[in-house]
DNA sequence: CATGAATGAGTCTTCATTCAT
DNA sequence: GATGAATGAAGACTCATTCAT
């Protein structure tokens, strides 16, 4: 009986469905608190404690204050390469401008979403583990920008992979300076557009094709000296 | 003569400077302490340790841990600003390719004649008081980069300032995928060449002068286009 | 019956009676090591010892080394101004000599009970927060003694407050010097009795009705004198 | 010559006298930061440092800290012993009013005349050492008061030191009270005049004369039940 | 004798992790 | 699986005392 009633509660909460749901709430405490009080004062048990579970079910999710913390980051960075990675696809085959406008647009746009979020998880990739993750993501995102700069018609790169990175880890630091509140946040927009241009000055001056192929295209490139 | 030689020693170390070389060498340990152990690992014993000292003399010099690596911080941070004023004062007054040259090269010199220590350093602002010393000093930065770009004769910039922080802050991580690793050290002059590269294109598509305008200091903002 | 022996078991020593325990333990321990080894050498690593507990154990019950004190030093001053009130309530309505008999003795009684512990708690009162505490009890506790003065048939003070306070602060030096050995423990009675002569005699005179006064509520200032 | 030009200085300055000015700048100083800042707080370098020697220099004048806090604490309860043998000396012989009158006047004048100093010094005489001295100080005065009370021509006292340490106990709290600030400093006038009152109560008393002998000296004796 | 830099044992306190219930 | 009390290693910091200069 007793046991019946809890195998119907069960397929109704089946139990990998509570699991995840304590799993993803301690998550989220996880975020909260990290956003709250820093990294230093994210322990296990105030974790727990904003969970509402205790520091024992922590520890039944995650193996360990790290494996915790990586997890987070973990998640907020896919989120952002994966966000990217949409982005880019769509501005496959497209001019160089709307390539630099769809990199630009998605990194900004993900990275500001949650602004207390993406702060307060710098301090996370600096513990022990978070610059592995980083690296393998970037190589993810850089491999998406690659590919579409492949394809853009107005310019022909000698080398996509190292121009896209370039271009890509142009963006890191504006946005940092937003987040840090170096830049206003009401001049987000300011930046987006600033960004664009840079990018596409950029790419469009060491891409550019050929003398006699695009002639009148621009002008920027003699600039270059 | 034991006499003399004793007081030829005492000369060596009167007061003043026996303390500033155990001032000196806690200074050094602790950058060598976050470098091989990292910033969590950098504790006042370690670092005391490594120095050769003791705690107590450590808590003579620094009033605490975050002093001691705030100062770490600082005369890195500082070192970095004085390069880049130098090397900005230089090239007033001379085009956009030569300043965009002057910023990547100093701001790349320094920061990478000591990778390690860049490296670990990134730890370090993100604990207490680093945000706020990392913003003087860019601040400080930015007001040389700005009073250079004002002064570059090929271009007109309608917010020097604003182009001159988002230049600046381009080239914050293409320098960190160095120092993180991302990008091989033997790249570090095609990374510069390409930086020199991106803040021109950049500058001078922002700051173009309007054919039949350049005679006169008309209104520039439309160039932002 | 293992099962059943467990949930007796358990329950004689449920999730609060355990954490109860702990808590007394730690409390009795910091009483032994204050009076066995004073104030200074009372340290949260020596009062976790005695108590059998971990350091961490005790943090998990006082937040700080000040607050343990304080505890301890609270429950005992609030022990002492309990036993006042209520043996000065029993006197309410009596002659002063009753009174002055229920003030001296529940003072003395309560005070010389745990002679050591009484001694011990000095040296804490002097730390920091003692005092407040203690102005907190004493306040009550000369509430409690006033409305007895005020209902004693056989006097009528000017000012009750006033010499109940002169009265009580009189109590404390005496009481210090039992329990500090300048006065022998066998002379306990005889102090006793000695302090309730002392108080009858103050009172009576700062108290005293003049003749003819008594069936009057006449202006009492100058009975002072 | 050297030497002589030595002696010379000396002889304006002996050795003594210098260092005797040496030693009670620290001492002062140590009353001074005890004041200011709390036996916790009153560590070798803060004195030295108020002093304006070096801490070596403390400890060519104090052995230890203890000794330091010792001297101190001894001086100034010395004081108090002298100024109430001396007082009390001059009441010898006179009536038990006008002992009482001197035991409380003197009491309360040395030990209120710098309040902070004594109120500092209840922590030290906290710590160890502080017991014995206070004993000693203690008998001393006990003596001083027994002295005069075997010779007060209006009563007769069956133990008279057993007597006069009652009611110099008596006298401590009261002025702890008000050191502590119980008590207004403005009422002080008015608590000594208690204080009179009280023991000369409790002093008639005890000591009252077979009847007979001094039937109509006062009315208060009949008051003690 | 004076100096004050150096010492290091000893405090308080935190927190990741475990395990009996 | 859940709980949360217990653990104890480790970190920051202080301060009495010494001793080379």
């Amino acid at each position: 009986m007793g046991a019946a009633a809890t195998t119907l509660k069960a397929r109704k909460f089946p139990v990998q469905d509570r699991s995840k749901a304590t799993r993803e709430a301690i998550h989220a405490a996880a975020i909260q608190v990290l956003m709250r009080e820093g990294v230093r004062q994210c322990t296990t048990t105030r974790v727990a404690e904003r969970a509402g579970v205790s520091v024992g079910s922590l520890y039944q999710y995650y193996p360990n204050r790290d494996a915790l913390l990586a997890a987070v980051l973990s998640e907020h960075l896919t989120g952002i390469a994966d966000a990217m990675s949409n982005a880019l696809a769509s501005a496959c085959g497209k001019p160089v401008a709307d390539v630099s406008a769809a990199l630009v647009t998605s990194f900004l746009e993900t990275k500001l979403r949650n602004p207390d979020e993406s702060s307060a998880l710098y301090a996370v990739s600096e513990e022990r583990g978070g610059a592995e993750m980083i690296a393998r993501l970037r190589v993810r995102t850089l491999a998406a920008i690659a590919r579409c700069l492949e394809c853009a018609p107005d310019i022909r790169l000698s080398n996509p992979a190292w121009s896209g990175a370039v271009a890509f880890d142009a963006l890191i630091g504006p946005v940092r300076s937003v987040l840090e509140g170096h830049i206003a946040r009401d001049q987000i927009p300011a930046i987006r557009d600033e960004l664009i241009v840079m990018l596409t000055a950029y790419l469009t001056t060491v891409g550019r094709v050929k003398p006699g192929q695009l002639r009148f295209a621009g002008d920027v490139t003699d600039n270059v000296a």
